[in-house]
DNA sequence: GTTAGGG
DNA sequence: CCCTAAC
């Protein structure tokens, strides 16, 4: 199952002076050759646009009066179909959900039972004294009651916050908020048009790096631009609990309480609207992304892994390498406008048959923007390239959350999308950020988990990719902005014409400093001994994910679930466990998963799509399974009888049975052997292989070469060979 | 589809 | 293990 998550902004225009295509082109240029850093600045610029944006709508009637409004889905996660295909879910809870937020659970332990919310953490009475999370559901439950307390705080729906809550352990709960777009807004110096900056508030459990990050950028960016931060309330949950429920609110980072912006009002009220709320002023430059946690609480919440026995992997961006290898490749197609897209991408409609990949099967990284699909649950996406008021997002949000749940492993990006038509004047651009998605997530679960325990390891992972820090890219014209120093003018961000090309990415800064872009994947991978190879609830897949993808996951049906990487070394030949029930399920849930629809049809693809999808972003690597002793000895005897070069006949030989060991491998396992054992037992590495077989390895090794030799001179030379 | 090698 | 070129 994949579940996933974005979070949609709305950007409804800023204005930024226009700028002489000419430098821009230049500027593209240069910034083509480098895709390295992302231009924090402006990525942080164009958010508080789009928070500006949305807070203007929001004052505006028409996103706000309607209680509807109240239900903005902006920057929700929804899960889709139903809770167990759900995992994720973001959302603006209506009034009459507020009520009852407070006795919404976020976090449910994977030992419970996942559809059932944790409302019996959230007690009325605030106390919430179970376990571990207590600390954390407190939280919850104060910005909670913040948010219920003051109604107005509740944004429309603009803001888009992140949440996810996610518990590591039975006993250990890890909940972290993200809350994306706060209002913030600034102003240009030169400029008359406002640009808002979104505010993200982190809550982060374990660490803090996301916020430090933001808080930084952000910070810059105010000092720079003079941006009053406003604090942006949507909210996006992911939540383990049942979909009917209100979504529970979390809190934006730390201290941070959800609280209204008005731009009326100075920073120093904010502060003040909601005794939770922590407000950033300009000062706090770290608190200004909401950093501040709570209390140091939060830290004890380090998610471990841990439901039931299950283990649980999650890689997080794995070999970003290749990803910023690849990132070139698909910061090229970002330009794509939607349009473009190709049909593979277009055609979203078949998320049905959205397949999830096993387990144990990670991803390459993908890089897949749906500029098309942004969109929103609504239906807006019908109406192309229009982009609905918040409003409308929040009402339909609800029912619709299925729309908002993307399947699409695709790299964590913010789509954002510039609507022309948005433009309230002249001078603004309207952008709107589609989708905010987690970098792709690695899980991996055994059958027999829970779906419950499912959800929990989704949300492990988020929590812990969050917990890395993430920071936005932002992509223009295939080209990444490296340069935060520069404005939008500058950049030639400034007509809702360049915006086509504009993009935004998250990257998990922990990961690693150059990688590009983020691949936004959640894959739950939960292999079946029936159906080892089936994907199930791929997330991009339909729409995103090249049809092609190829899925390496265990082929022996022996191993129930493997680990990401050795995972479950024992598992290697471990017996199958008996089919686990989610199986079923897992087809139900990918049905039930929908892609997130497109966005406007006038649609930027914002983030660039790429259109050649490189064959490797489908791919998955396989999960690595050392050689036994067995194994060795089975391989030594094979290529002793049949010599190197007949691996085919090896693996027939030795191997038949083993469905995991394809002849290429044995012939790389040969290559290795015949290193190890010309190495000093020292430098060997994992498991020893008896001395007695490497010796046998060289023997043969070099009784073979010797065979090959020959043979070769006697091809080459056979007059040679004949005087001999 | 196999092999052979580099990564 | 992956990826590819070469067969």
């Amino acid at each position: 199952m994949v579940a996933q998550k974005r979070i949609d902004y709305e950007f409804h225009g800023y204005q930024v002076p226009t700028k002489p295509r000419a430098a821009r082109s230049t500027r593209k240029r240069d910034i083509f050759q480098k895709r390295v850093e992302d231009n924090k600045m402006c990525a942080f610029d164009l958010l508080a646009t789009v928070a500006d944006t949305l807070l203007q709508e929001k004052q505006n009637p028409i996103t706000s009066s309607d209680g509807s409004s109240k239900k903005d889905q902006h920057g929700f996660i929804k899960e889709e179909g139903q809770d167990a295909n759900k995992p994720l879910k973001a959302e603006l809870p209506d009034e009459a959900s507020r009520d009852r937020r407070h006795q919404h659970g976020f976090v449910k332990e994977g030992c419970l039972d996942a559809n059932k919310p944790l409302k019996t953490e959230f007690s009325d009475d605030g106390s919430s004294d179970k376990k571990c999370f207590s600390t954390l559901s407190s939280q919850v439950y104060d910005q909670n009651f913040c948010l219920k307390e003051n109604p107005h705080l509740e944004i429309d729906g603009q803001s888009c916050i992140a949440s996810i809550v996610t518990s590591s352990s039975c006993s250990e709960r890890l909940v972290s908020d993200i809350l994306v777009n706060g209002k913030s807004r600034s102003e240009m110096k030169n400029v008359t048009s406002k640009v808002e900056l979104g505010s993200s508030r982190y809550l982060d459990c374990s660490d803090c790096n996301l916020d430090g990050d933001v808080s930084k950028v952000k910070d810059e960016l105010q000092k720079s631009e003079k941006v009053p931060l406003g604090t942006g309330t949507g909210m996006c949950c992911f939540e383990d609990t049942m979909d009917e429920k209100p979504p529970a609110l979390v809190s934006s980072g730390g201290n941070a309480k959800l609280s209204q912006y008005d731009d009326s009002l100075p920073r120093s009220s904010l502060l003040r609207r909601c005794d939770n709320v922590t407000v950033v002023s300009k000062d706090d430059d770290e608190n200004v992304l909401g950093c501040a946690h709570p209390s140091s609480k939060t830290k004890s919440f380090r998610s471990k892994t841990c439901i039931g026995d299950q283990r649980i992997r999650k890689r997080l961006a794995s070999k970003y390498r290749k990803v910023a290898r690849e990132s070139k490749h698909d910061t090229l197609s970002n330009n794509v406008s939607d349009r473009n897209f190709n049909p593979v991408y277009s055609s979203r409609k078949n998320y049905s048959k959205r397949q999830i990949s096993q387990m144990n099967i990670p991803f390459k990284k993908r890089k897949i923007f749906d500029c098309g699909s942004t969109s929103n649950s609504n239906g807006d996406v019908r109406n192309g390239c229009t982009y609905y008021s918040p409003k409308n997002d929040m009402n339909q949000g609800g029912s619709r959350s299925s729309s908002w749940m993307r399947k699409d492993p695709e790299m964590s990006s913010l789509a954002a999308h510039h609507n022309s038509t948005l433009r309230s004047r002249d001078s603004h651009v309207k952008l709107r950020i589609k989708s905010f998605r987690v970098p792709e997530l690695f899980i991996e679960i055994p059958e027999t988990a829970t779906i419950g325990s499912l959800k929990k390891a989704v949300m492990e992972a988020v929590t812990t990719l969050i917990r890395g820090g993430l920071r936005v890219g932002m992509i223009l014209h295939g080209k990444k902005l490296r340069d935060d120093s520069k404005t939008l003018l500058q950049t030639g961000i400034s007509h809702d014409n360049e915006l086509d090309a504009l993009g935004f990415t998250l990257e998990p800064n922990s990961s690693s400093q150059s990688l590009p872009l983020i691949c936004a994947k959640d894959f739950l991978h939960v292999p079946s001994a029936d159906t080892p190879r089936s994907l199930i609830g791929h997330s991009s897949s339909p729409a995103v994910i090249h049809p092609t993808q190829r899925i390496l996951g265990f082929s022996d049906t022996e191993h129930q679930v493997t680990g990401l990487g050795n995972l479950v070394e024992s598992d290697h030949d471990s017996a199958p466990s008996p089919i686990n029930p989610l199986g079923g399920q897992k087809l139900s849930a990918s049905k039930e998963l929908t892609p997130i629809p497109e966005m406007g049809t006038e649609g930027l693809a914002m983030l660039p799509v790429d259109q050649k999808p490189k064959r490797t972003e489908i791919s998955q690597r396989r999960i690595r399974r050392p050689f036994s002793v067995a194994e060795v000895e089975a391989l030594v005897e094979a290529v002793e009888t049949l010599g190197t070069g007949r691996w085919r006949d090896v693996k027939l030989r030795a191997f038949d049975d083993a469905k995991h060991r394809t002849y290429v491998d044995l012939k790389d396992k040969w290559k290795t052997l015949v290193h190890t054992a010309r190495i000093s037992p020292q430098q060997r590495r994992g498991e020893p292989v008896p001395q007695e077989l490497l010796d046998r390895v060289l023997t043969a090794h070099a009784y073979w070469s010797q065979q090959q030799q020959t043979k070769q001179q006697i091809k080459n030379h056979p007059e040679t060979c004949l005087l001999l």
